[in-house]
DNA sequence: CTTGTTGCAAACTCTTTGCACTTAG
DNA sequence: CTAAGTGCAAAGAGTTTGCAACAAG
């Protein structure tokens, strides 16, 4: 729970053994889904098929590299005031926001929204610009 | 491309099989995959399991139903003005706002967001409280 | 003949499950 | 004894891949 890196339920497996070396990975898998389902533990199933995990419940945004498959929070920067369109810029400056119709969310129930950026970290976009350049 | 219910490759390559009977799943996944490297055919790797494919390209929010696992597009309503938090309100209403700070997009390169609702649908929201009733 | 695409089945990855065994009360 | 939790290995689901056959130029 006190990992920000966003585990899998292999890194957790490789990071309990050290511990419990007779632990099995069906054991992991079994207490992180109880976990998740008692909502002390988020599942981010987005993405690189691998399942990841995120010990901090409150909804917020993240960031996944394309080539190393590894997921990060996204830090945000709080906004004074301006304008909004529906998904594109408020007070000028290019952001998301996203705003569901009335009638749309009367017809349902949403529990959780989540965002997520792709794209390529530092240290992937570092050794993807070296081969461009090689 | 001209759906817009996000199939799963196994509903495109039923659909498919009604045309032309002996195309396997093996074509389709790897006609998928060479649409969504081409960019004309986008992958929603969001939950579930299953991948489903979006022919819209256009970045748009989606809402999955965590019952029947059917992803939808989510209709946006227009914003005049306003004041925004990161994530929070806009105008004194609850919508999702975000914006990552300028020093860490700097160091990386964001190639797509992607925003998801997930809860129940109206179907399955229905029949979820018939149960509870019952 | 060369190049690219396909059907088929096997292989692969990640996750879940069945079952006997262990642990805790 | 009972209930819950575990290791292990096998089963599952979804996806990818190797290969021979096929199609097009």
């Amino acid at each position: 729970m006190r990992r920000t890196d966003h585990p899998t339920a292999d890194d957790i497996y490789a990071a309990v053994k050290t511990r419990i070396p007779r632990i099995s990975l069906g054991t992991v898998y079994r207490n992180l889904e109880r976990l998740a389902l008692d909502g002390e533990v988020m599942r981010l199933e987005s993405g690189s098929g691998q399942m990841h995990f995120d010990g901090n419940r409150l909804p917020h945004p993240h960031f996944r590299c394309l080539v190393c498959g590894r997921i990060e929070d996204v830090p945000m920067q709080t906004l004074s005031a301006g304008k909004a369109d529906a998904v594109g810029k408020v007070d000028g400056e290019e952001m998301l926001a996203c705003k569901p119709s009335r009638e749309w969310l009367r017809e349902r129930e949403v529990l959780a929204v989540s965002i997520e950026y792709t794209g390529y970290c530092p240290q992937c976009l570092a050794s993807v610009r070296n081969q461009n350049e090689g």
